[in-house]
DNA sequence: CGATTAAACTAGACATTGTCAAGATGTTCC
DNA sequence: GGAACATCTTGACAATGTCTAGTTTAATCG
């Protein structure tokens, strides 16, 4: 990284000018020359980050998988950081669609306790397998992140579900809860992720492990507080 | 970064070959030519990631702050990821420090669960304050981290201290409720680091706005759990 | 004390990367 | 058909990590 001086993005941001009436053959805003390189970019981009990990991905790799120019990424991303700002939205919709997944996979009759934990060891879940993805989920302010997120929206949810009590309160006075939650959950990961358990972790895989110490230590936020 | 090929640390793990009978000037292992250049190139490591980030942490930008040519560093590193590594132990202590710290602020008369919050708040503080050093506090397997460290044995005392009925209790029992409490102090301070709740604060600097969330986040965690 | 050995460091080279500028190629629209 | 434009290529440049070989300096030992 030759130039860290200030700030240029030039370049940057101007994602899709107009997409004026067109009934014309591919979908969105489809193929010119390539067809939809953008979306090839960002594919090979997870490829390689699942390969070779966050330190192996690198904007002339990506290109080369795609089969284009070295310099050809610039002038869908400008920088690499636009390219690192787009695989971020990527992987939080996969993140967030991990988390209703397994929601989704718990039995009707199931709790609003067990619901609730279900969405943290789907988050867990997706952060141990896809750990590039997970690490590049969190950048930018796109308005998928923080407040404001259906993963937010659902933690909310599902904690007015399971504390009856609270279930009229104004926002304000259970986001603490929320975010304690939250900083549970994200916390977990990160430090499986760092690595910080394998040596308790005998034979089982990290993913497992992560399961099921990730299950162990949710069940200590119950009692549902004040409950 | 040219080769991640496999593995060659070729000339790496070498630190301090023997210090034999000697009871000459300098303390350690002191100076050859240059004075300590591993300290110094470490110092001069730190003085690159306060201002520029870890974006901006370079081998050559710190051999050239300490005045030495770019290759000098092989020589006590090996890799980058030696001396992120080095960087990292120091960082670790470092944040230990912060922790003993604030703990060491209390009133003489803080209940438990007060000194308990205090070391919390002593790692969100460091991991606000020195964000560099706090990411690359997490390397490696140096046998400060994890489980065996002495912040995790101080969890450990507050723990017992604050739950009387679990004083005597062997330690696999309260394993669950250390790890829960070390993932919301590690979530919420990399939530924050992130800028997740930058919106959120007005005014404040982020260091402040992090104290008072992460003391209303960890207000959360009580009454300890099963009291 | 002088020679040898080894450590600490220098200097040069190489492949790789991000970024920029200029040109070539195809598409869209009037 | 031709202008305007987005897309992509090519070539260049500075910067980085790492390797190799050489140079300087300290420690060791006969």
């Amino acid at each position: 990284m030759p130039s860290l001086r200030v700030a240029k993005p030039i370049v940057a941001a101007k994602r899709r000018p107009r997409r004026a009436a067109k009934p014309a053959p591919a979908p969105p805003p489809a193929a010119y020359h390539h067809g939809d390189l953008r979306a090839a970019l960002i594919a090979a981009a997870e490829v390689v980050l699942a390969e070779r990990g966050i330190e192996g991905l690198t904007l002339r790799e990506c290109a080369r998988r795609a089969g284009v120019s070295h310099g050809a990424p610039a002038h869908h991303f400008g920088d690499i950081n636009g390219l690192l700002d787009a695989i971020g939205a990527h992987a939080a919709a996969k993140l967030d669609e991990r988390m209703a997944q397994f929601l989704a996979n718990m039995p009707s009759g199931a709790s609003a306790a067990a619901r609730l934990m279900a969405t943290g060891l789907g988050y867990i879940d997706f952060a141990v397998e896809h750990a590039g993805l997970f690490c590049l989920a969190h950048r930018g302010n796109g308005e998928g992140k923080g407040a404001g997120s259906p993963a937010f929206a659902r933690l909310e949810a599902a904690l007015r579900e399971n504390m009856p009590h609270l279930a009229t309160l104004p926002r304000e006075a259970l986001l603490p809860q929320m975010l304690m939650r939250w900083s549970v959950v994200h916390g977990f990961a990160t430090l499986v992720l760092e690595g910080r358990f394998d040596a308790q972790r005998g034979t089982l895989s990290r993913r497992d492990f992560a399961q099921v110490l990730g299950r162990v230590v949710l069940e200590q936020l119950r009692p549902p507080v004040f409950a």
